[in-house]
DNA sequence: GGCTTTTTTGAGCGATCACTCAAGTATATA
DNA sequence: TATATACTTGAGTGATCGCTCAAAAAAGCC
């Protein structure tokens, strides 16, 4: 008996982070979600609860993503080929909302006032370290990096350079590509 | 025949740029300031003239200072040395209000809407990168880094490197010394 | 078609935003 | 001490914030 919503809850959700993803968490409004996702006040809350459960959920769909493209990307390369073509993929993403990563972002933006958002985003950096160590262990495990190296360690200091990467390839005085190569480029010397 | 101030100017720029680096533009109300430098508003706005403008003043002390702190740096070790050591000294930099770089969590921030103060982070950005780069070649000069790098691509390298660590620093289930440490054993590959 | 159940709509809520300004107060000169 | 000239104060501006809710509209079942 009951009437169908009119809008796809995922499409939403998509279209949403990509809204986040760009603005961030203070920079996004109200107003400017439901210009985006043409919903109107009452429709959104009675989809999502609230502005916060709504960043909650995108913040999952990107991290969740991430982790699959990042396993697809090392089903076809290998361990080590993921890790070394996923800087390059991350700079030359045409059609992503933005270079820098979301988490980051919500993190950098949010951490200082103990929003319950900028832990959950630490969360998901820190699966995203995990599946990194793991990609460092298989390639290890394959002879592909030396056996003296600490996985979380290399793992560590990847993400740190992609976050760099990804946030300098937010700027036009700076050649990401050339750092991208160049963080791929360590691998080989591990 | 005037009244003078009853504040330091000076002073106040510094805690409005602690405050600023810590929570953020949007992150940082009228009413945080007022609190912090015990200003009621319309002092503030005669002092400052606005919100913005103060922010301007505090993202170009901050930047003044950190190239001054380099330069420095640089008398006392050598080129070399202070690229080396500047990692560990911003990661254990136990006084400062926050680890990330406040003008890369400025860009991050206000970027995608074109904000005035985004375009002002992003030159100071860039005059660091300089700076960067000016040692590598004074390095390069001095024989301690091989000639057929390119100072400026190390710079843009290094700089990135350095805001992934500042960022990661910030994180607590991250090591952000062994990246430092990691970083800094890097230059000396070159 | 009639009824139930859900969604959609949009006016409007209190709170907070950056900011203004007129009145009050303190100080340096004469 | 008197006066001029700033600085300080804080109530209050309109705009926007995230969000609520009652009424209108639409769709599934009999």
């Amino acid at each position: 008996m009951p009437r169908k919503p009119a809008y796809d809850r995922d499409a939403l959700i998509a279209q949403a982070r990509d809204l986040f993803w760009r603005q961030g968490w203070a920079g996004t409004s109200l107003k400017d979600l439901e210009h985006a996702l043409k919903l109107k006040p009452g429709s959104f809350y009675a989809a999502f609860g609230s502005k916060d459960a709504l960043y909650a959920l995108a913040l999952e769909r990107y991290a969740d993503e991430g982790i699959a493209r990042l396993e697809a990307l090392a089903r076809e390369l290998g361990p080590l080929g993921a890790l070394k073509n996923q800087p390059r993929l991350v700079v030359e993403a045409a059609s992503a909302p933005a270079k820098a990563c979301m988490l980051a972002k919500t993190y950098a933006e949010l951490s200082a006032k103990n929003h319950d958002l900028a832990q959950l985003a630490a969360t998901h950096l820190s699966r995203m370290k995990t599946c990194f160590a793991d990609l460092f262990r298989q390639a290890q495990a394959q002879g592909q990096i030396g056996a003296h190296h600490d996985p979380e360690r290399l793992a560590a200091r990847y993400q740190s350079d992609l976050l760099g990467l990804r946030l300098s390839a937010e700027r036009g005085d700076v050649d990401a590509r050339q750092i991208a190569d160049d963080i791929a480029a360590d691998l080989d010397r591990l």
